[in-house]
DNA sequence: CCCATATGATTGACGTGTCAACTACAGAGG
DNA sequence: CCTCTGTAGTTGACACGTCAATCATATGGG
């Protein structure tokens, strides 16, 4: 009734956005590069090959891992074809639908996880949780809640 | 004195960091996505004509651009490429340094970032400022400054 | 059985980001 | 003046993400 859905930032809301928004980017950039420094595997591959380690018989079809991470088809497919391509993944035929594809883990993709998993876990650990009070935790999880739910609206008037 | 360097995250930990990276990561994609739909500009081009809007003269040599929105040259090289092609801006030479170059903005950048900023600042707004409370917005201060200053840091041992 | 439509998955085009060369000029020292 | 080194900026190769189009097969209705 006050015309709030409308309104605008003030400029001490919009300093704490960007600042928001640029440290959580510098935080994925530092993990991304981290990772690939240690382990050769980028976020994508890491988020692939999590999937896999942890799904039956580490092997998915690519509708059901794509729904798993939350990515498009498209752009998994795009990365099943580069991890193919350096042996982390191999595209399998489905047995149940001719349509269908499975995506199984390699011995090489899963070596690649063991040693990437935890050198990214302690970054995770080094660079999110120590710097963050118990209280701020707690408060991460509330405001990641409180955006979430919001996101998830289609869009109200 | 108790390695809590080398610590990893316990589950907990670990999920609210996925519910945090997720969030904030759909968060950018949803908000680049009303940029693009509203205004066809990406948020690379958005932050490169908000910075030149804000520059004496509405020009800028490329190094000190790249400066003051937090790129490496060679992105905003490209960048600029991508944008003197669409007309958003214009590359000239620099008379106090033939090595250089300047950036400037064209009427149609002008116009482009004047389309582009309120509906971008509404939605700020609506899917950053009101989803939380003044304490949360708060805290959401506090997280990003502990993480930065943990970010800035070379690397400790 | 055959068709219309839906679904699984891939592809191509293109914008974007990083990294490692590379070009061209500036500026200091001989 | 000349060379040596540093700096401004660009480029090319390649990884990644999105979108729209496409292909092949599945499936329900006549």
């Amino acid at each position: 009734m006050t015309g709030q859905r409308k309104a605008l930032p003030t400029a001490e809301e919009l300093r704490i956005w960007r600042d928001f928004i640029e440290t959580t980017e510098a935080l994925r950039s530092e993990l991304s590069s981290r990772l690939q420094s240690e382990s050769s595997l980028s976020p994508g591959d890491y988020a692939v090959l999590l999937a896999l380690r942890e799904a039956e018989g580490r092997r998915l079809r690519p509708s059901e891992l794509a729904a798993r991470i939350g990515w498009q088809r498209s752009r998994l497919s795009h990365q099943i074809g580069r991890m193919e391509r350096r042996g982390l993944i191999r595209r399998e035929e489905c047995i149940t639908d001719s349509r269908g594809a499975e995506v199984a883990l390699t011995p090489q993709g899963s070596e690649a996880f063991r040693n990437a998993s935890l050198p990214h876990l302690r970054a995770v650990h080094e660079l999110f949780v120590t710097p963050l009070t118990p209280e701020q935790l707690a408060a991460a999880e509330e405001i990641a809640r409180a955006l979430r739910a919001r996101l998830k609206v289609p869009r109200d008037t």
